[in-house]
DNA sequence: TGAAAATTTTGACATCGCGTCAATAATTGA
DNA sequence: TCAATTATTGACGCGATGTCAAAATTTTCA
């Protein structure tokens, strides 16, 4: 019915509306900060109202985290259509990642909260299943390049790691050094300035440990990356903006 | 004083006796179960009590979280100290990073509250100093084995990256993918079965990459961290429960 | 159209945790 | 012994959660 349908779309609207005025709460004074009184207020509506869309809070925080883990899909599957050797998309798929970590970040601080058990422990299954799908899709996105590698002769590999395994190093490197340059209160003080930088060259000496063609050297490396980078950055804020217009 | 001096004693102890109480409140049912009307509950005093000696429950997690860090120091340190070549002691370092997360899971939990921002924020900075220190040793426990590989020859740094940037890989990939494999809900379902083993590979690959001599296949490598797991597990046990009933 | 039925919104309410602080209890010193 | 000092207590104000009966609004259908 349409009557049905346009109060659905009006009930959509304002789920929006909701996750419009929690995002910059909870980005910026935190998961204690963001109360549903304070939303409610916001928006104007008494309390019940957002309880209707929303059980609880954490259920909120997911559904962010589901659009911020939407945008970095996006960003990987622009990275990995490009146009170029099998290594390369993948230090694309870095760059996107050092992208979504800085210009995105307030998506990349949502993220984490999905890894906190109370938020997820107490969150939907539907919800669940939709992270974790899409979580999945990342991974599939990289390890599809990795699978590209693998059939075109760039890469050999030997029965020890599949494609997922191979990929999962990147992504605990490059997660880790992620967090822990976002929350490491020794890092700087210990005498690590660039962390970025000495990230890039641990990935690059990776895929040379295991042989992936064609062999870079660090400091071509480092250059090639950072032309990359530069090279693909309108493409990623074209993907972004769109992301968020939408 | 002697009577000063006993009062500060008895201070100490039921310091001591609150993170006691607080520790498997937090680990088990998290930072929200965790309130001050509870401990003092558990302990049969007031909750005033309990403010006398931490300002408010972030506190009591950031001394938590020392106690924890200090025993991976420990840990660490015990690797460190193996007599055999500087890889094998890198790869001892990380076996007591495996030895930490799944037999001292508990603290493994806690120290990850420190990364929070909330917590971080509002506790004393002669804490965080200590949370500092403590990390700042761990990663120099780390880096002086580098240099000593270096200093022998077996490993060649460029001007490329420094010892503690060297570390920060190691350091990035371990954490990476202990926090991932203990909070990503799609690890299993995307065919990552057994993420320990792959990082053990990816580690001998970067290790290799960086041509740290003796370089090993891997699965000559898998082997001897096998091996090298198992004989050091009765030292890191020992460790551990000196460290407990301290 | 209009009235009954269904649906949505509202905000008061019970409950719980935080952190404070004046009152009370215990300890110390002389 | 008693005044002074120090430590403990728990009631209190505040703010957040999640519920639910009452009120308001929308829909249905004669």
């Amino acid at each position: 019915m349409v009557e049905l349908s346009r109060k659905q779309r009006e009930m959509e609207r304002r789920t929006q509306e909701i996750l419009r005025v929690a995002k910059p709460i909870l980005v910026r004074e935190g998961f204690h900060a963001l109360s549903m009184d304070r939303v409610a207020a916001a928006m104007e509506y008494a309390k019940g109202t957002i309880y209707n869309h929303f059980p609880h809070k954490e259920e909120i925080v997911l559904a962010l985290a589901i659009e911020s883990m939407a945008l970095r899909r996006k960003l990987f599957h622009a990275a990995a259509a490009l146009d170029a050797p099998n290594r390369v998309r993948l230090m694309a798929i870095g760059c996107a990642c050092e992208f979504y970590t800085q210009h995105c970040s307030e998506d990349f601080a949502i993220e984490q909260w999905i890894r906190n058990v109370n938020v997820w422990d107490k969150s939907s299954a539907a919800r669940q299943d939709l992270i974790r799908r899409c979580e999945g899709e990342c991974v599939s996105i990289v390890s599809s390049v990795v699978h590209s590698g693998v059939a075109s002769g760039e890469l050999v590999l030997n029965q020890a790691l599949t494609a997922e395994e191979f990929v999962f190093g990147f992504w605990a490197i490059t997660f880790g050094s992620q967090i822990l340059t976002a929350s490491s209160p020794s890092l700087a003080a210990v005498g690590i300035l660039d962390p970025r930088r000495a990230i890039r060259i641990h990935c690059c000496t990776l895929l040379n440990g295991y042989r992936w063609q064609p062999i870079m050297e660090t400091d071509e490396y480092l250059t090639r990356v950072d032309e990359l980078s530069t090279s693909i950055q309108s493409e990623f804020d074209r993907v972004r903006v769109e992301h968020y217009t939408a």
